[in-house]
RNA sequence: GGGCGAUUAGCUCAGCUGGUUCAGAGCGUCUGCCUUACAAGCAGAAUGUCAGCGGUUCAAAUCCGUUAUCGCCCACCA
């Protein structure tokens, strides 16, 4: 073995070996009871073909494994799904774009065929590095079932779930206002736009009376959008106004005749002018008022953002430039009252970075009202529960609003919606005549469902065959061009990768899944919406546990982006300190924060590149290299097969390492059942590195017996199987190497805490023994004395340390310790107190008085100062009377301890007073 | 505006049911060591108004209120 654990080749190789003795299966496909078993499972949240992983999917991802690890080595049929998500609209863009960057083309040169060939040429690639990526990560996936939003299974789902809810009367279309991306031409989502503060104007104008008798003063910060005004509100209670509710106004430019209103909701009498114009095909707000009101809704804008026929002169302008010439407009015809600066938030687009307008088009839709209800039900009632558990109000809150949530997308790349328009130009006679023929075509067809829109079209939905345009005589049928939002192939992702609608052996298997690992800004976008499709497909929850994970921010709590530079690539530190010690560190910033911070520096590779590192990972190697030398060491010693029988050991230390051992694997247990990755981490590196390495090994390793041997190996051997989850490779080639003829550790069955091994009194004993080497190496320390140079001590303590002599002298570097009840201090000594007793350190020629009293009037004023809060807490009638016996006898037990202390160091120091 | 969270050593963070883990870890710093598993290491040391204020309690880093600063989510800003 070498000195130094070097990850590249072990990492590879098991990476390979695990692959081919598919290692990663669930049990259930080899073996037929495996069926039987406690199942556990995970569907990965899909990574976006968008574009290669980051440090926010290396921990989401190492969770996931680690969960899976651990439960595959409870011996239960364990299953992880890996898959990755088309990502509609993110994906689309990144194509067009880099379409535009190389060749100067937009999708329109294309086509939606071509541009569509080439989001699939992409999505192969990325999807290709993505689970390469992940492979590299240690991920135990059962990569036979890897799936993706758009293949034919999940398409199929897609389908079925479309369906129903079309049938059911759950998703419909209509003319609804949304965010429109004018260079996408699509429609986007509220949580698909991010707003920006701009510094703009607010224009105030006179509003003139048809009549001609005056005008109404009217403020706005999009002065364009007067061409599409339908209305001007005020406040039915406004004395200033009152007067002109019911009269007519003119719309500049147009001449447009709108109505004066009166509406106390859109209208705060102390913002602005006190009037407001209503825009209801371009403003949230207006529309909302618009449909209040019963008012028309003139829409003004093309799909591209620029001003259509509505707007008269000002046609095809966009943008800055029509609100520059509509200003100028007014202000040449005198209308233009005032103009003030005017900080606002405008509205762009995640994906196209370009203006959102708010857009009046027709849209489909699912109706959120029931469906909402039932999913909150199902965190309400704690079928479904989230650690952190605050989490849950976040998806209550979300839920609870019951909005409509807006499935289509006019994009090209995703599931095309399965719905067929009837074009009315082949039919003769009217509406009542295409219902008929429907009616005829369809009649008994259970897989076409159809209905007339608000609009008055007729619309077809098909359950699984495409149909043509001249499926039906009398019927010209055009496919809807719509896509759905990405999300909605998400949230059938649980059930769809398993092969719902189908009847699948893996659904019966494996359903619900065990746990949903994911970041907290998709709880309304995916989880919740992933309850509400599983509990109406399946009637099912989708996932009995939701573990929210931090989110990773570079060292100056900002987030890690492209566009700032301080991401930090898995793939390097996985070249750099490995995949373990990735995992490791990962695990541990897993605490119950919502964030958690990675300092980020840079550094420059032989080969030239600059890379983003952080110092964290040395952690992980660190510890990985630990363990790798002390097995290095252990390998000559390693006796049987790593498992402790019923051996009976005399020796202190002996038991004390069982108990610690057997202590370590309930609190991981402990530390499983509760999500709480960083203590499973913290847990397992202090007892390697404290306890084995530094106290065990130390004690042992001067003469190691075959009883020590058979210990320590059983030691080692658990160790493997503790931290096989979080690092795997190093664990399973060290297993490999030291117990060759052990089971691999990725399958073998997870330690049992042995609770008769845990003993608490034993493990304070040890603590105490171990506490008279510690103040002897701090005399060293103190001294600097070289650790080849030997010293003698001397124990004056009741306590008997026959036991524990060699290992006391071992670990101290003495030549020779004494111990017995009251033994005097021999001179030229330091001392110090322990429990029970106080241990001196004879050092002639090498003390130094003033050191030691210095340090003894430390000890001394330190321990006065503690004397002083005891007493005054045992002196308090309410504190004697109140709190538990077992907490006041703590308390007086300390205050003898301290009190001990005092005692002797004055002593101590009076002595050295005595000797000049 | 509504909701959630954070503030503990120079840095990054633990600290769960209030008291026997109660002020901790890693990094960094300082001192001494290449002691035959490991210098990616060993031994020792220094460092804190637990953000401020108030309250509850016999007892508060921990519970409550409040202020400040920072962050996130949702809604909205003619």
């Amino acid at each position: 073995m070498e000195t130094r654990y070097n990850h590249k080749e072990i990492e590879s190789k098991w990476l390979k070996n695990w692959d081919e003795q598919k290692n990663f299966k669930p049990a259930s496909d080899a073996n037929a009871t495996a069926k039987e078993q406690e199942h556990f499972s995970i569907v990965i949240p899909p990574p976006n073909v968008t574009g290669a992983l980051h440090l926010g999917h290396a921990l989401n991802n190492t969770i996931q494994d680690i969960l899976i690890r651990y439960n595959r080595k409870l011996g239960k049929n364990a299953l992880w799904i890996p898959g990755t998500d088309h990502a509609g609209i993110a994906t689309q863009a990144v194509v067009e774009k880099r379409l535009f960057q190389d060749e100067k083309k937009t999708r329109h040169d294309l086509g939606r065929e071509e541009l569509v060939k080439r989001i699939w040429k992409w999505k192969d690639e990325y999807e290709a590095r993505i689970t390469s990526q992940l492979k590299l990560l240690g991920s135990s996936c059962d990569w036979d079932r890897q799936r993706f939003t758009l293949d034919p299974i999940c398409a199929k789902a897609v389908r079925y779930a479309f369906f129903n809810l079309f049938k059911k009367g759950f998703i419909y279309r209509g003319k609804r206002l949304v965010n429109w991306d004018t260079h996408l031409h699509t429609a986007v989502a509220d949580d698909e736009i991010y707003h920006e503060t701009v510094k703009g104007h607010f224009w105030t104008f006179k509003y003139p009376l048809a009549d001609g008798s005056g005008y109404i003063p009217v403020a706005t910060t999009r002065p364009e959008t007067i061409l599409g005004d339908t209305a001007v509100a005020v406040h039915p209670e406004d004395e200033r106004y009152k007067k002109f509710i019911g009269k007519t106004l003119l719309v500049p430019f147009v001449n447009r005749e709108i109505p004066v209103i009166a509406d106390a909701i859109l209208v705060d009498r102390e913002f602005g002018t006190g009037s407001v114009k209503v825009t209801p095909a371009h403003d949230p707000n207006d529309y909302a008022t618009g449909l209040r009101h019963n008012l028309p809704m003139l829409n003004i804008l093309n799909e591209d953002g620029s001003l259509n026929e509505n707007a008269g002169e000002f046609k095809g302008l966009k943008g800055e430039k029509a609100r520059a010439a509509v200003v100028e407009g007014l202000e040449k015809s005198g209308l233009l009252l005032k103009v003030e600066d005017h900080e606002m938030q405008v509205g762009k687009s995640d994906r196209s970075k370009t203006i959102i307008e708010p857009y009046l088009s027709d849209q489909w839709f699912v109706k959120m009202d029931k469906l909402a209800e039932r999913a909150m039900q199902a965190v309400e009632n704690g079928e479904v529960k989230f650690t952190p558990a605050r989490y849950a109000k976040n998806y209550l809150n979300w839920l609870g609003e019951k909005r409509d949530w807006c499935i289509s997308r006019q994009l090209w790349w995703g599931h095309q919606i399965p719905i067929w328009h009837v074009e009315k130009l082949r039919v003769e006679s009217g509406e009542l005549r295409v219902e008929e023929i429907l009616k005829k075509c369809f009649l008994n067809r259970s897989d076409i469902h159809f209905y007339q829109a608000e609009n008055g079209d007729w619309l077809v939905c098909s359950l699984e065959k495409d149909l043509r345009e001249d499926e039906f005589e009398g019927l010209n049928l055009i496919r809807d061009p719509d896509v759905l939002d990405t999300w909605f192939s998400s949230a059938l992702w649980p059930h769809s990768t398993m092969g719902w609608p189908g009847e699948t052996e893996d659904l019966k298997d494996f359903y619900p899944t065990s746990v949903l690992v994911t970041a907290r800004d998709i709880i309304s976008l995916w989880v919740a919406r992933m309850v509400i499709f599983s509990q109406e497909n399946l009637g099912k929850i989708p996932f009995d546990n939701v573990y929210i994970n931090p989110t990773i921010l570079d060292g100056l709590g900002r987030r890690m982006s492209k566009s700032l530079g301080n991401g930090v690539d898995p793939l390097d530190i996985i070249e750099k300190y490995g995949a373990d010690a990735l995992r490791f560190v990962m695990c541990s910033m897993c605490t119950e924060n919502q964030e958690a911070r990675l300092p980020v520096k840079k550094e420059i590779l032989e080969d030239g590149r600059e890379i983003n590192v952080s110092e964290k990972f040395e952690i992980g190697r660190n510890f990985g290299n630990k363990l790798w030398n002390a097995a290095r060491f252990l390998s000559s010693y390693i006796v049987g097969s790593g498992e402790w029988g019923v051996g009976s050991c005399a020796k202190l230390e002996d038991r004390w390492v069982l108990s610690r051992l057997n202590t370590v694997v309930r609190q991981i247990q402990n530390a499983f059942e509760n999500y709480r990755f960083s203590e499973y981490a913290a847990v397992i590196y202090h007892f390697v590195w404290d306890d084995l390495c530094s106290r065990y090994l130390e004690i042992k390793k001067g003469e190691i017996s075959k009883e020590s041997s058979a210990l320590l190996s059983h030691s080692l051997y658990t160790v493997l199987d503790l931290l096989h989850p979080i690092m795997p490779f190093i664990t399973e080639e060290l297993n490999s190497i030291l117990f060759p003829n052990s089971q691999r550790v990725i399958l073998r069955q997870w330690p049992k805490a042995n609770e008769n091994l845990i003993d608490a009194e034993i493990e304070k004993q040890f603590e105490d023994i171990f506490a008279i080497v510690e103040v002897i190496r701090s005399v060293r320390g103190r001294y600097s004395i070289a650790p080849s140079q030997k010293i003698t001590a001397v124990a004056s303590t009741s306590a008997n340390l026959e036991n524990c002599k060699n290992m006391i002298k071992d670990l101290s570097g003495l030549s020779d310790f004494e111990f017995g009840e009251n033994l005097p201090k021999p001179a030229f000594s330091a001392s110090a107190v322990i429990a029970g007793g106080e241990v001196f350190v004879p050092l002639e020629g090498i003390l130094n008085e003033e050191t030691e009293i210095a340090r003894l009037n430390k000890e001394v004023e330190k321990a006065e100062s503690f004397i002083i809060s005891l007493n005054k807490k045992l002196s308090n009638e309410n504190f004697v009377k109140n709190a538990p016996a077992a907490v006041i006898d703590g308390e007086r037990q300390k205050l003898a301890t301290q009190q001990d202390i005092v005692e002797k160091s004055k002593a101590a120091l009076k002595e050295l007073a005595a000797f000049p």
